[in-house]
DNA sequence: GTCTATAATGTGATAGAC
DNA sequence: GTCTATCACATTATAGAC
């Protein structure tokens, strides 16, 4: 089902900068190293020894580049937040109908998390170990992005509201439902499989390829009047 | 708004034994000391050290009683997995309108994550870390309530939807919708507190308060024909 | 800049006296 | 059963040669 959303995973999605044909920066191949660490295995599971190996180098250098694990970990984090669809503006500022742009929000993060299960996972782990190092992160970027995200939706769904077209429903738990049901199963992933698809032979990844269409339609039928 | 949902959080929530007068055996006292632990800081988090100073013993007791570290936490896990309202099937085997029965659930989580919001991060910290475990805790503790609850809501809503009475929605679907409403935010809260709520200077609290009947209704209008 | 070697500390686990 | 002392190992971080 190809259609103008295509555009958009491709541009939000692989923000990684294109592999030049040069080769990289010792700092640069730390950097990715330690990326793909610390995504994989969080602040408190990640080894700067399993660092200096991805990067082929040893671990000295990865303190003589950024002094501490802690340092580095910080470099990361921003580099890893960036790469969540947060920049929805051009859905939400497009002319079409208020549907449409929900359907379009929730294929664009299913289709996110499908391709990046590990980001996720390392959000929501880190969130829960130190809250305040993610969350300061998180502001930044929100707000860097000109007029706040956040913003923007709350107008979307107040005017819809206001126009009497839909229930009217506090902004906050509306974004927070959709927000609920596109990420928790990517997180609770091993229970969702292993308790309640596995009964019916659903594999995930069927489970998956339904899941937006149903989440959009839940939705809409949830505050549509 | 008391109704007769007291009874079933009373029931299902506080199940940790009457503390007698007696004087509880060491074996009891590390135990209890590791299961705050570990509930508290996950397993990798969890220090045996930290462990023997809440039980007000030494290391090597610890050792002698269970071992090991991860011994110690096998032992734990089931009693934090058991402490989940899973029995829900009075609710579910009761005579009320299924709406009712909905909302009955939605309230029995949304009351037991308030109260108990260290057991959630766990079960989902540890999921992502090292799944078969606590999967496997799942399963058991699940089949062994007799008839699989899963079952039982699945029955529920076929039945409620082959009456014609609710739109068609895969039971799969359904119970995560309604698990990943009510999980969600406590997973994520320090994100919901600061990125959102925030804004508008409402608190956790606040928030909560609300949400049991903001998720039945959503819920609801989702799936009424 | 990059390496080897090693320090400094934390942590799970055990030995052995009482 | 309970303790002190200690081992064995992993891990972050640094010193110093090249």
């Amino acid at each position: 089902m190809p259609n103008g959303l295509t555009l958009w995973l491709n541009y939000s999605v692989n923000m990684k900068e294109e592999t030049t044909h040069q080769s990289k920066s010792t700092e640069e191949i730390i950097f990715q190293a330690a990326y793909d660490e610390f995504l994989e295995k969080g602040f408190e599971g990640a080894r700067m020894q399993n660092i200096a190996n991805r990067a082929g180098i040893n671990k000295a250098l990865l303190h003589y580049y950024y002094r501490s694990k802690e340092r580095l970990f910080d470099a990361i984090v921003p580099h890893v937040i960036r790469q969540l669809p947060l920049s929805i503006n051009t859905i939400i500022e497009d002319q079409m109908p208020f549907e449409k742009k929900i359907e379009l929000i929730i294929e664009l993060y299913i289709s996110f998390l499908q391709k990046n299960p590990f980001i996720v996972r390392f959000v929501i782990r880190e969130i829960m170990v130190n809250p305040e190092k993610l969350v300061n992160t998180f502001k930044k970027i929100i707000d860097n992005n000109g007029s706040n995200i956040i913003d923007k939706i709350k107008e979307m769904i107040e005017k819809e509201a206001n126009l009497g077209k839909i229930k009217s429903i506090p902004y906050e738990h509306l974004i927070i439902n959709i927000v609920s049901l596109c990420v928790f199963p990517f997180i609770a992933r091993p229970m969702v499989e292993n308790l309640i698809l596995s009964r019916n032979k659903i594999s995930f990844e069927e489970f998956i390829k339904n899941r937006s269409k149903v989440i959009s339609e839940f939705i809409i039928n949830a505050i549509k009047k």
